[in-house]
DNA sequence: TTTT
DNA sequence: TTTT
């Protein structure tokens, strides 16, 4: 359908260290949740409340998941704009389970850094398109041993060395 | 925790009309998806691939879903501000169930209505705040027969006939 | 016009303390403004470039100025969310001059601090609507000694006492 | 400075058709004007009221502004995400002037088409990255014959025949 | 200058 | 599981 969007806006903090997988064909992924919580005051007793929402975070692509894997880690604060889906998969049981996420593939979506201090800069921004993880259907929700989507190229053609923003390359520190 | 972010921004079609339920205390919620869909070429097989990916909305608040009760229906295009929200709930085996929504509730969340034929105009904004919904973890995955929230007046406080945006009042058609 | 979005996101720091202006009706205004930067790679050259661009934020109303009157300060980090709003003035010479701006006031706009170190915290949302600053048409580009759109409850109506994020409050620190 | 981020969304109409300029490398930009508004009852009288709000765009790129060339004009309703930036050019005075735009230019920038009726359909996305307009600071608030930016092959290496979006391909009509 |  |  022309004319849709589909945008995740988030700015939280990883509550552990990010996971990274290697596909069959060499393309990446990087796995790890954020915290995201708000506060208001109850209409009713008057007190403060909070709540705080865990958010699915899958990143594809060498580049950027290279970024994550040498910068990012639990506690890190990010500013992740990516995109949502929601994958079927099953269990050992072979029940059907749904789990959704907020993933960075393609374009218009980006991570940025936003912690002050040491291990902080960075940023990176997904290259001009590349294939989609069209579906990965597996089990234990993981994405298994699966090759990513197309060929053996794709990961590296999303983001590669002749990408305008050669991630690997352009980190500033 | 102060420093967090937590939005999402869609544009797209329902697939069926909006469910609309109505809580003990007298709050509202709409429910529908939405669609949205990218398409890209395949690397390797120069193909074109299409994917549509579909959205579970939840809406609060009787203002908003007065809105959406009269002017949303199948196939209406929408463009919607919310926030991301998993919520736990046991089917009837007793098993954990985890589902995603796009929230609309308190501060920050929109819709606004993109049809320019018939049924078109309208939107509005959530109030300035009010009650969470807290925790509603009930069988099936739907919002059961509980209350929202807080008490009786939670909904109604959020956009009520004080509201900055009388939402009821100010769709201006 | 019903189905429009008027949106601005921005991640940056100040250049400057804040200036706060208060109202002939007690309203108040936070001008400062915040740099962003990009860099790339020149695709001619191979070299890295960057640009640094900097952006005029306008906040009105009591409740996020008094956050910002706090806590805020040159070098300081947001998150901002406001509208792009060019106001028209002249300057001495009777010349017309046009300014934009990122102006935070009213609903779907807010602001969060992004510092991790020190005066950190804080953060908040405007509240549910209020009157809108119309027009203020002065001299020099500033506000002048006018009254800030409506009467004089303008500003407190739209996050006072009775909002449903009392700002001043709610800051949790 | 990383850890930055400039985004503008606007869903809005034209005013005018767009005006198309070549630029002595074979460049193109797209200028038009959209306009977004809101509404809003004013505290005092209860009076409804609206302000309309004028958005100067300029699309680099040939792609995309090639969609806008065919598909885009007076009246067109779109999404558009770009960023903000304001450049400075001489009057024929030789008085400095100042021209803030949403500009769509590089990753993380896209304009999709939201109209329902005939000339519906299309959109598209920037490419992976491409040569920034560095300065063009010429008179008149025009882009003059400038170069924009590098050297003939900014624009189609940004999204050329080999780009992931084939824009002047992919649009489905 | 649009759109509702 | 984070962060304040």
């Amino acid at each position: 359908m022309a004319g849709s969007v589909n945008k995740v806006i988030l700015i939280g903090n990883l509550g552990k260290d990010p996971e990274i997988r290697t596909f069959g064909n060499g393309g990446k992924v990087a796995n790890f949740s954020i915290a995201t919580s708000e506060s208001w005051r109850d209409k009713q007793s008057g007190e403060k409340r909070e709540k705080t929402e865990w958010h699915n975070i899958a990143v594809f692509g060498e580049g950027l998941v290279g970024v994550i894997e040498r910068y990012v880690k639990k506690g890190s604060k990010l500013y992740i704009e990516g995109k949502l889906q929601t994958r079927k998969w099953q269990d050992r049981d072979g029940n059907d389970k749904y789990t959704t996420e907020v993933v960075l593939q393609g374009p218009g979506t980006t991570l940025t850094m936003l912690d002050s201090a040491g291990g902080q800069g960075g940023g990176g921004r997904m290259g001009g398109g590349g294939s989609q993880g069209g579906g990965y259907n597996q089990d234990r929700g993981g994405y298994g041993n699966m090759d990513q989507g197309g060929g053996s190229r794709s990961a590296s053609t999303m983001e590669g060395p002749k990408g305008d923003f050669d991630l690997d390359d352009d980190i500033p520190f």
